[in-house]
Order: structure tokens, then C-alpha cells, then sequence
DNA sequence: CAAGAGCGTTGATATTTATCAACGCTTTTT
DNA sequence: AAAAAGCGTTGATAAATATCAACGCTCTTG
């Protein structure tokens, strides 16, 4: 079960891992099984876990006044699912994170996320890139939703992410994209002409 | 002129530098001003520098095929401003980041800064908080933008940032909230009664 | 198996936002 | 000092997108 988190973390560091490293690593990470709707955060509480999907998918939202969902993220196999401004700032979620399809994770408490970062140099690089491209990414959705119209912004989103496409149904794609479930269903149905 | 730099980094750092690493960081960072209007990257081109911003305004935006310019990034003093995407994957640039105001920086070789991570722990954590800000913060942002109408995301804008409404011109505003000058006219008009 | 929920689609209409053109004012450049 | 460029505003109109309501299909669930 930690295989993948094992190799995740491998892959995105420099350096190899000692046997006490990986001991460290499996201690701080707890399986855990969601069912489908079942939430791993919800608004108003502070994150205080982290999870690494092994096999599933979630989604990140908020839900506005009119009670509206917006989807802020995603998340499939080796994602990490969590809301890192609660989780560092120590501060009540604006946001939900519940599984979209059953899924399994590996789950560690921030605070022992933190203590790994100090003490298992692989795992600092490895959260050093995570957070370089998660906001590589968020910038660049950025700057396609203030420079797009919502047909092109679907394009670029269904180019560079199809495994999402396939996976998750329209209307969170829709939501994702900053749009009305209507509006998608009409720019795919002229795209496809 | 490293004052603030330093300052800076203590602010954003657990422990204290000592005055080698003062040296190593100094040595780092050279002194750069730049005229209002001047290109500190130009789209196309790999992002090289990383600047901090002592004194002035920065703006980073793409073109678009019409030639429409949109904000993506706006910069005062104590900000860094860097293409991040461009710098870590080595890819040319879709930004244009220019002073917006006469603007004194402390540049620095991606590379000197990629080496003072490894060799100076206080530098490294302020760049992983760094790190983790951005990413919050444009967060923050997406889902303001997915979620809010025009109306509401300049509000949301001038609580929390009157800084930039009182130091950019409010087009730029306007594109960096993705929508036109005119429309950010007419919302404010309505506002004001 | 029947009932209901979830999903995508379509049509009619309303709302939001963009576009284009023009104007007045201020600041910068020549 | 004159000319030009930058900025914000306004009006008229067009385009993009949202809203509301209804329908058919599929998949769960009782």
C-alpha cells in the first residue's frame, strides 16, 4: 500500500532513501478508505490531514450562498489532497473535500508532514516541487480563465488534462471551468460540428 | 540596498543568517534599476533572473492574438518577480513581466538562488514559504474568479489588496481581474451610490 | 421491478459583460 | 507652448453566458 507513496516521493527527488527513512515515512501515513460522498474536509473545520490518493478520485469546492458548488481542484491517483491555506495558516476551510469515486489513501497529520520535511531531505525536495507546480498550475489556469473565453479554456483544459475528462461527469468539469453545466453541454455540441 | 533583502529573510525564516550566509546572499543579488516601461523578461525569452523588488511596480502579463495585454501578476516593493514556470522548466516564457514605475531590484541568477536554497537553510525556508503563499494566494484568486461575478471580485480585490488600487491605474485592475476598463467603470460607478 | 436520483441536453429568455466609438481631462513628450 | 499619449467615462449595441423549465436516458436503490 505505501509502494506508490514509496515511489512517488522517489520520483521526485534527487536523492535515494535509507531504510529509516522509508520506516519514518510509512509510520506517518495511515491507510484510510473513503466511500464515494464521504468527506475528508469540510468548511468551517482547520485541515489537519494530508492525503496521498492511491487509487480514486476527490474534489475540492465551495459552496456559495445560493448553495452552488464551485470545484476549485480535482484530484486523482497520486494527488495530494488537502487545503494548504487551512492546513498552514491554521485557519477554518472555506472548502470541502470529499471522494468522488471510492477511494484509498494514505493519510498523515500535518503536523507530521512538517516534522518529515525537517528530517528526510527527499521528502523536502519532494514537497518543494509540489509546491512549485501546484502554483505553476494555478497560475496557468489563471491565466487562461482571465485570457479565454470559456470555449477556449474547455479546449486547453481537455488537451492537457483528458484523463479528467474521462473520469469525472460533465457538470464538474463545468464548474472546474467556471461555467454553467448548460453552457459546456452548447460549446461541445458546436465543437463536435 | 541589501537591507531590505536581508530583513526580509530573517522575517521569513526561523533561524538567524549568519554572516557568511549574509555574505553568500549579498554576493548573490545584484543591485538593478530599471525605468518605467523597461522589460525585465520578454515572452519567448527563458526567465534567467529573479528579481526583489526594493523600491517600485512591476506587472507581468501575456498578449493575446489580438494583441489585448492581460495581467497576471502585479508587483511592489518585498515582491519577487520571476516567470516560476519559465525559471524551473527552462521553457520560454508566454510572459512579458516590465516596471511599471521607476523600479530598483535585487537581481539574482536562477541558479545562484537554486544554489543559496541548498547551502543557506534560513534562504530555503523563505523560499518554501514563498512557495506555499503563492500557491495560496492564487488560489484564492481562482476561486474567486470561478465563483464571484465581476462585481464581487473587485470588491473582494480592494479589501484585500488597497495597496494596488491606489498604486496601478484602474485598467490594469481591470485586466488583472479579467474583464474590461469599461465594465470596472461601470461597476464602480454603481458601487459609489 | 418500480421509483427516484443523477446526468446531459435543448429551448426560451434574462442578465452580464464585451465591443466600438466618442469625449474631456491630465500628464508626458516634443 | 503645442501635440500626443494615457486614462477614465459614457452611450449604443452586440455577444457571451446564466437562468429556468422541461425532457429522456441510465444507473442506483428501495
Amino acid at each position: 500500500m505505501h509502494k506508490n507513496l514509496l515511489a512517488y516521493i522517489r520520483e521526485h527527488a534527487t536523492s535515494p532513501l535509507t531504510s529509516d527513512e522509508e520506516a519514518l515515512i510509512v509510520a506517518a501515513f495511515q491507510p484510510k478508505k473513503l466511500r464515494k460522498k464521504q468527506y475528508f474536509l469540510e468548511e468551517g473545520n482547520v485541515c489537519k490531514y494530508v492525503g496521498f490518493i492511491v487509487k480514486g478520485a476527490m474534489r475540492q469546492y465551495s459552496v456559495d450562498d445560493k448553495g452552488a458548488e464551485h470545484i476549485v481542484q480535482l484530484y486523482i491517483e497520486n494527488y495530494w489532497a488537502s487545503d494548504r491555506e487551512s492546513a498552514l495558516m491554521l485557519t477554518p476551510s472555506r472548502f470541502n473535500i470529499d471522494a468522488w469515486e471510492n477511494t484509498e489513501l494514505l493519510v498523515a497529520r500535518v503536523t507530521d508532514m512538517l516534522d518529515l520535511i525537517e528530517k528526510v531531505p527527499s521528502f523536502g525536495q519532494m514537497t518543494r516541487l509540489m509546491d512549485q507546480r501546484s502554483f505553476i498550475v494555478s497560475q496557468r489556469r489563471l491565466n487562461s480563465t482571465i485570457s479565454n473565453t470559456a470555449e477556449k479554456r474547455y479546449e486547453e483544459f481537455a488537451d492537457n488534462h483528458p484523463q479528467f475528462i474521462q473520469r469525472f461527469p460533465q457538470h464538474l468539469i463545468a464548474s472546474f471551468l467556471g461555467i454553467t453545466k448548460e453552457t459546456l453541454s452548447r460549446i461541445r455540441k458546436q465543437a463536435s460540428k
